[in-house]
DNA sequence: CTTGATAATGGAAACCATTTTCAATAGGAG
DNA sequence: CTCCTATTGAAAATGGTTTCCATTATCAAG
């Protein structure tokens, strides 16, 4: 039970010492903000929500966070073509979180999904395999979008 | 053998007096340069190889063309990370082009590939079957990409 | 518990891809 | 050929994201 037990530093405080980073408290607030949610959050939404937290944290801090959180492979970047990325956290110590979504280009809603995930991700691991080895490819991850009509908009 | 004998206007003209658009120079040209390309091409890119053939169209229309492409699915739009939108004719009246792109988040270079496609697909089948019935949810198109070092990053 | 090197921060300004505005132009039905 | 109106192009506006740089805070060493 590596998590909430609250004792000891979260279990992200070690990415970052091991990564040669700094822990300060944007970086402590905005990760706390990111896996109190399930939503995705685009920047300006971290920044508000890490603002009422410390008001003093800004903007610029909050794009650079979740750039090097990307970097370190913690949080998923998402473009779902409202002209802003998304951000989630790529998942939990026990990988609770993979999913995939289906986003409607009507109203631009966005349904996460993990049906069918296990047969997905079989497949992906055959053609990870199978794509790194033609292509001398190092995959680290991969985006499964499906895009249409959500409920209400498809009716008209 | 409906393309490439010569005679008759493209094949595409159809699509857009079926939407009820008007053919114009610049919807020509602009799917012209699309087809004779199979490289990502930016706004920008399209605009500089429409230029060099009517120099007088502008990259507004530019932009207006080719997001009207998108919407009547003649053409794809991609997010390859470089803060540009990236686009390609969704494919020929046969269907040839389809495929799925491996992207290097080291220096950005973008692979196509079309190994391993044909169970990719049969697999997106089943899978977006099951989630139109689950979700409601009218399944247009869909988006997979890979990412991870390409040959030139991953040695370092 | 200090100190000091330097990583990190935040506010303002810059950037730049994309969109909007609007008067001029051109497609194509009748 | 004419007229209606969709389309266009140039310039200006927009808005998400980045850059700049002086100030502040982290944390290893003493």
């Amino acid at each position: 039970m590596p998590r909430g037990n609250g004792t000891g530093p979260p279990w992200w405080h070690g990415r970052f010492r091991g990564g040669g980073y700094r822990m300060t408290i944007p970086r402590e607030t905005i990760v706390n903000v990111l896996s109190k949610t399930s939503k995705h959050l685009s920047a300006e939404d971290v920044y508000m929500a890490v603002h009422k937290i410390h008001s003093n944290i800004g903007l610029t801090t909050v794009y650079r966070t979740l750039e090097l959180l990307v970097q370190m492979g913690l949080v998923f970047k998402f473009d779902f073509g409202d002209g802003r990325a998304r951000y989630e956290l790529s998942e939990g110590p026990k990988g609770e979180r993979h999913h995939h979504h289906l986003v409607c280009t009507s109203c631009g809603r966005v349904i996460d999904y993990t049906d069918f995930i296990d047969e997905e991700i079989e497949l992906l691991n055959q053609t990870e395999k199978g794509l790194s080895k033609k292509y001398n490819f190092n995959i680290t991850s991969h985006l499964i979008q499906f895009y249409g009509q959500c409920n209400g908009c498809n009716l008209k």
